[in-house]
Formats: structure tokens, sequence, C-alpha cells
DNA sequence: TTGTTTGCAAAAAGTTTGCATAATC
DNA sequence: GATTATGCAAACTTTTTGCAAACAA
């Protein structure tokens, strides 16, 4: 019943540990696959879930619904502030808000709160590049397709 | 190059002001077409992705990626406390959260700073009938997966 | 050995698009 | 009359599942 050490799982947890930022299971299966790993993109997907189930990833969504990981620090997860044209994120100083989530959960008498907290913007960088419209100005895509594309199955 | 009133986008809109809770856009169809309303699903989904845009009602994502829509008050956008069990929501008071967000984008120097915010549980009802685990306890799915296969296509 | 995990191919689901027709301004 | 909206069917994308073979303990 116990959860079993493979090489693949091995491969992923490393995989996002190389990673600086928040990555899509298909990207990582690529760069898995790229870097002569042999794994399949199904095992990759049930390797992100499980993370995320055992709370050892932090996930943001796509506007299409699809998932971004990123490796959860070791003192808990953290929300972040991500370029809507870049896609890069940063970690940023969320204790307010989680304050503010215990607050709710005890006025309303709801339990097992969670909360799902995502800030988008545009990064100084992509700012000053392109318009100020909020609307992807810049050489990406405000969500990650581009870096996706390259590697359509 | 303006937009224009037809009757399916009056239906819509009235049929989303008739909801007390968030729904699918299939939902919202199904309901329509129960209504004896002539309408097709893709004016549906395009006529919420207007409003969307354009700020006219406030969106929650599902687990799957599919989003539910309700129309927003008037006095501007609001968070919710959904529950995972039941599927119901209800308004919370988030002014923390918004100034927080606005603190982040003046401290980070990031342009046009949205945020997405979520709080989810188990209201006190779900929460006394089942388990206390978190997961499904009881009769709904956690997402709004039962409200919406009685109108599979 | 025994129960897990893997991975391929196929399925699934929600949403979007092509395009001819219909309706609005 | 010009432009915009509609709606059907088909396409698309990401993720999940069935199942036999491979593997860890």
């Amino acid at each position: 019943m116990g959860s079993r050490t493979t090489r693949q799982r091995r491969a992923v947890l490393r995989a996002l540990a190389t990673c600086t930022d928040f990555v899509a299971a298909q990207d990582l299966y690529a760069r898995l696959v790229a870097d002569a790993h042999s794994i399949g993109l199904t095992t990759v997907y049930r390797a992100l879930r499980e993370l995320e189930a055992e709370g050892g990833v932090d996930v943001i969504r796509e506007d299409d619904g699809g998932r971004l990981y990123r490796l959860r620090p070791a003192d808990g997860h953290r929300h972040y502030l991500i370029c809507r044209c870049c896609g890069r994120s940063r970690p940023v100083d969320s204790e307010v808000v989680e304050d503010w989530a215990a607050r709710i959960a005890t006025d309303t008498g709801f339990a097992a709160v969670e909360h799902t907290v995502e800030l988008t913007g545009l990064c100084t960088d992509c700012h000053l590049t392109g318009d100020e419209q909020g609307e992807p100005p810049c050489r990406l895509e405000p969500d990650s397709r581009d870096r996706r594309s390259s590697y359509a199955r």
C-alpha cells in the first residue's frame, strides 16, 4: 500500500527542482525527454498530481485551465505575482491574506477552508517595452502557450 | 463596430440574473433551452466571455479548468467562499485583500495588477453530515460536476 | 512473490473556430 | 446596405483512463 520510489518519480522531482519558475506538465515532460530521460507523459501527469495532493508543489492555473507547477519551499506554501507578459513569477509576502483567510474561516463556521490567491500584472521590463493596456504587449503570450508550443505533441 | 443588442444576449443576461449562484456555461445553456429559449451553446459561451472581458461577471475556476459565472454586483467585484461539498457560495468581505493587492502593486512596480482570490471549505451543513477530512463527504461532488451532469451534451 | 507503477493508445470534457445564414443598426 | 451576431459541426487542447507489461519491495 506504500508509495514506491521509482526512477521516473525521482526524475520528475529533480527536474522540478531545476526549474526556477512554474512549468507545465508538458514542458516538464519535454525537458525530461530532451535530457535523455525515458519517461511517459502520463507518468509525469501522475507524479505532478500526486505532488499536488501531498502539498509538494504550488500550482497556478492558466486562463485555459492548464496547470503550472512549482516546487514548494520547505517553509510552506506561497503566493506569487506573475507577469502576464513574460510569465515570470516571484513570491510575494502574503501573511495578511493568510490571516484574512483564517479569520473568514472562523467567522463563517466553514471547516477545512483553503484559499487560492494569484496576482498577475506587467513586470517593469515588459511594461517599459510594450503598451500599457494590460493585455499581451510583449514577445510572449500572457499564458505560457509560447513556452509550450515548441514541444507540441 | 458597436455591440448589438440581440434576443440571445438579453436572454443570457436575464438567465444570469435569475441564478442565485455560480453557473457553468453549459448549465446556463441548459436552463435557457429548458425555458423554451432558442439559443446555441456557442452563443452562450461567447456572451459569457464578453461579459467576463467587460467585467460584468465574477468568475471562479473549477478544478478541471471549467469556469463558473456569476453576475457581478453593481458595486464592484467580489470574492467568494465556496463549499466544496454542495457548491454553494457566499460573498466575503475582502477589503483587506484588495488593499494588500494594491500594496503589492506599488511595492513591486508591476503595472495593471489583477488578482484572483478564492476561498473554499465545507459549510456547516455539509460539515455536520459527512466526515471532516476536507474531501467530498456529501451527496455532491466537490466541484460542481453533479450540477452539470444532468445536462450533459 | 505480490502489489505498484509504468506507458501507450484511446477517451474524455469543455471550449473555441470556420463559415454560411440571419439579424441588427 | 453594411456590419455584426448566430449556430451547427468539426477541431483543439489538456488531462485522464484502460490495460498489459515492467518493476520495486
